[in-house]
DNA sequence: AGCTCGCGCATTGTAGACAAAAGTGTTTGG
DNA sequence: CCAAACACTTTTGTCTACAATGCGCGAGCT
């Protein structure tokens, strides 16, 4: 029978690594910017480099396809995608469109407590950019749309958000890291948090598009 | 078991179906009904009805599961997934924003040829509710919806939006071949239409909005 | 009788072999 | 010297076999 004492093989470097698992290396890989756009990804090499086999990494890949996160050309393998910025433009638009929705149905949704937690939320937003620790506002930032989208308990939306996130983080990146831009973008998650608090949905939805329609124009201007 | 005697019925090209061929069977099968919601799906059975290897199966099953339309518990197989009621509005919420936003972007692009496929398209909407010809009423509606994709030109909006309908296939066929449901949505397509056509995509986001709003009330009220 | 443990069956997960396709370099005829 | 044909290499696509997993059922114990 099975070992009961190798059940804890679920190590990231350990064993052999499942699909799953695969599938999470590489995608961090890309993500990380381990592997460069474009770049081309061979079955055989990755399977040499994460130990799995090559029929574990091809399942991985095709998940990762329909991920967007790579592209799959029949018979000429997969490459890492490459968002152009136009791409990422088009990813923005249907985010505001569907950020707005869950900022809507967390605007209804919202507790007493998860008030008390936004409002704390708000002030250490500010705090960070006051103190111009970029890191802290970035994490920061992403608590909030995490816990907007937590709130909103719209799945739906949620599973499509999640999925656009992924194809852009390059371009969210760069954008994150610009000291000014920070200063701009401050108020307005302020803003999206107070309509949220105030319960205003219609109001929510409204700054959540002003804010990515600002981002928008940022991520244009950056080129 | 499955029906020997039907195997001959597939196959587009008689061989042996390559994946993407099975991932169309497949899918096919569902949306048309013939696989039941939350009915297994058996690897070893799909891959003698289909007359492909197990792991042809599989890999086009992964693909269906990241496309919605099964569910994949981990070393428990794959089952058709059901949308509830609930799953198929969220769906609709979220086409509100994204068609609206195809709707916009069709507003903007469109050219004077295609204003004039617009308004023959028009009549003929009308006309096939007037005759009562819900078949052709349904076909109509489809093709608008495909023509206004196609000239938002808004390769992300129309992924995610196929994506979406082919997840609540089920629940928009019922809707469409209601009589009463044609006589109020076809005046909400005309409008979409006049917005477009007007090339004013404040409005045409507007009306797609309204239509969407109304089919969600009317799969609401039919349970 | 009721409960638990273990065994066997049905099904999924993984691996590696083999076949087909695309890309690459080399040779040969003009 | 160029171009087209050909053989060779690399890489992906598919198949089959084997291992692991979960689940049901019956034997054995209390």
């Amino acid at each position: 029978m099975s070992d009961l004492h190798t059940v804890q093989e679920e190590a990231p470097i350990g064993g052999v690594p499942s699909v799953a698992e695969v599938i999470d290396l590489i995608r961090n890989s890309i993500i990380e910017g381990e592997y460069a756009p474009n770049q081309r990804l061979i079955e055989a090499d990755l399977s040499t480099t994460f130990g799995a086999s090559r029929s574990s990494i091809r399942t991985a890949l095709f998940e990762l396809a329909s991920d967007g996160l790579i592209d799959r050309l029949p018979n000429r393998g997969s490459r890492v995608r490459s968002v152009s910025l136009d791409e990422a433009v088009e990813i923005l638009e249907v985010r505001i469109g569907i950020e707005g929705l869950c900022a809507a149905k967390a605007a209804e949704r919202i507790t007493d407590e998860q008030i008390a937690e936004f409002t704390t939320l708000r002030s250490e937003i500010i705090a960070s950019v006051e103190q111009g620790d970029l890191a802290e506002y970035s994490r920061l930032n992403q608590h909030l749309d995490q816990r907007i989208r937590d709130i909103s308990g719209h799945r739906t939306a949620v599973g499509i958000i999640e999925r656009l996130r992924a194809q852009s983080v390059r371009h969210q990146f760069r954008l994150s890291y610009q000291f000014g831009r920070a200063k701009v973008s401050a108020p307005e998650h302020a803003e999206i948090i107070d309509a949220i608090i105030a319960r205003d949905p219609d109001r929510a939805v409204e700054m959540t598009k002003r804010h990515l329609v600002s981002v928008i124009a940022a991520l244009r201007e950056l080129g």
